[in-house]
DNA sequence: AGCAATTTACGATTTGTTTCGTATAATTAA
DNA sequence: TTAATTATACGAAACAAATCGTAAATTGCT
């Protein structure tokens, strides 16, 4: 039976599904092209990491063919927002805003950015 | 012998340091009454994670008397700031402007928080 | 056809986290 | 002054995450 839970990545699994969001699709193999680029890893684990991925519904694969084709089960966004509310439940007592004060004040942040922020805000507050 | 590194506490720890933050200093069974209102766990397993804690420099203690009195090694907006960075790393990619799109977008902030937010971000702007 | 390379599957190990039972010492209350 | 309560220490079990070695199957190359 297919559990229906948002459940949540561990980091390893963060870095596998930041490759799936960005390539679409992707093999064990060009996964793991990626992550070696970052830091040392073997193959079979990667592999494995993947499998166990496939087995809590993190991602899905086609396996018709013998190079399993993998693709992540939920989009970025929707992962970035559920992950979102959790750290801010953890961490900033359920304030958003807390966490954008902190966010801003300790990170560099371009001129352009904050104008993309300010119209958001701007918009945000018309409602 | 003592590391000299920023650790990332686990979130049974981050519960206790949550409730270190707050109190200032606490013994065991101040914090443990704390853990309990939230979830079940047993006197012991608050030690042991505590005493742990300990071993790891993530929170002080002063065992002079037979009730040991413990407060947290860091504070709260040091914490809060590293685990940010790495949140923000892991999940969007460096950009915090992103982050705080997101945040903003997907949560309930109130106007007076929009407010501030806004007057920083003129702060910003000026520098 | 035969050999090397690639891929998946599987199991085992290592490491870290969380949990709690039991023992022992100190304090408090009857 | 006993008995109950409260505290710390310690060890071990249960669980999960990350790692990799080896085997077996398939594919590609010469």
């Amino acid at each position: 039976m297919a559990e229906i839970k948002t459940l949540k990545p561990t980091e390893s699994e963060l870095e596998i599904l930041q490759v799936l969001w960005q390539k679409g699709k992707a093999t064990v193999r060009d996964v793991h092209e990626q992550l070696v680029i970052n830091r040392e890893i073997g193959y079979t684990t990667t592999l494995k990491l993947m499998q166990i991925m496939h087995e809590k519904g993190l991602v899905q694969r086609d396996d018709s063919a013998r190079t399993h084709i993998y693709k992540a089960a939920t989009n970025k966004e929707h992962t970035q927002k559920f992950l979102l509310n959790k750290f801010i439940g953890n961490l900033f007592g359920g304030s958003s805003s807390q966490l954008v004060m902190q966010a801003l004040g300790s990170q560099k942040v371009s001129a352009e950015e904050l104008n993309q922020i300010q119209s958001l805000i701007d918009d945000l507050k018309k409602k």
